[in-house]
DNA sequence: CAAGTCATGTAAACAGTTACATGATTGT
DNA sequence: ACAATCATGTAACTGTTTACATGACTTG
């Protein structure tokens, strides 16, 4: 039921459309948590029927009506109950790494090919999360960021999200040279660990 | 349709039962994808019949019997197959991420607990996932390993779980520290990023 | 004798994806 | 005209989780 306080939590941020939130999830969150379109209409239909959110329809000028939907105290109160529960273990579904660990039996130029698309993307993902952070921080430091009193929540999900990607832009670009060198089968030394696990 | 794929992943590395298959989703491949048993059990039987894969019940002693499952030509042919077509995005469902995004509406505390305990876990993930490292290289060296010509697939995923999960530790004993600083409202200089997103 | 591990399954409920459906406005 | 963006929804299907169900053997 998290997408529900997922939902929950980005719109104690402020009122916002089903549109404007199925951007959330496609922006700062999305290392976190996605959610479609469909997912996000239905699941605010859902919390309107339960009373913890309240959706107003609003004309717009020049553009389709909206319906925007504020948190009301109930749905408050549901937020800051969640945060006190212990979280579940994190959902994580990666098919390249089932690529990976059936590389012996793999296409291994195709492998090699994904590990160094998925680096590429997630340098790229880095760039748009960093500009999200200068918008977030507007001129201010991060410690003066921290310490202005405006929601810190969404600065810090990005920040780890931005910690996230470097790491898989890191490692996806390390085993792609590693098994580059492999196919290669040349006497080159192997590429360094970029990491330093102790191997 | 990846549970199939790793379950024909795993296979493709020997012989092995539905509670052989739950262990690999719980310990080498955790960090990229998990299964419950129920879930194996139900996808074997489905691959048995669209005839990937073929089980045969064996009686033990001392244990109960067990149905072991290999991989036929077909199967063979279905995961190289699969390691052709580009995977599709990883799917991330963090709850622990949704909490620190409605950090602002938030039981701080609980926050920051969960973010230490977190960091703790994955501190002793990395031992278990270094133990399982030292048993596939056993006393080859990293180079050696990779050269050797057995199976590389599952120890390169099991690096890139370590990676992984030493980040983890990382960000979210920092993030603890943060919030910690700001709730303690100290003036005590606020912890220096380890990360180093240029913040 | 209790807890833990080995071992396999079914059924109902829930969540998520894919496909379908519509329509206005803006910029090229 | 066409593509992109804004804007919201339903229905069918697939995949996942939770609950239920059982039972042998091992170790402390």
């Amino acid at each position: 039921m998290a997408l529900a306080h997922s939902l929950l939590a980005a719109l104690a941020l402020g009122p916002a459309s089903g549109y404007d939130l199925s951007k959330v999830f496609d922006s700062g969150m999305s290392d976190f948590w996605r959610a479609s379109s469909q997912q996000i209409y239905t699941e605010l239909h859902k919390l309107d029927d339960r009373g913890l959110i309240e959706g107003t329809l609003q004309q717009q000028s020049n553009r389709p009506q909206k319906r925007v939907y504020v948190l009301t105290d109930a749905g408050r109160t549901a937020l800051h109950e969640f945060t006190r529960t212990a979280p579940r273990r994190p959902v994580i579904r990666d098919e390249m790494m089932v690529k990976l660990y059936a590389v012996d039996s793999a296409d291994v130029e195709a492998v090699i090919e994904d590990l160094s698309a998925r680096a590429a993307e997630a340098h790229s993902r880095v760039q748009q999360l960093r500009q999200l952070v200068a918008i977030f921080r507007a001129d201010k430091s991060h410690e003066e960021f921290l310490s202005s009193g405006g929601p810190i929540g969404p600065y810090l999900t990005c920040l780890l999200g931005i910690a996230h990607e470097l790491d898989n832009a890191k490692v996806c670009a390390w085993i792609a040279e590693v098994l580059r060198a492999r196919e290669d089968g040349s006497d080159e030394p192997p590429p360094r660990d970029p990491i330093n696990f102790g191997i």
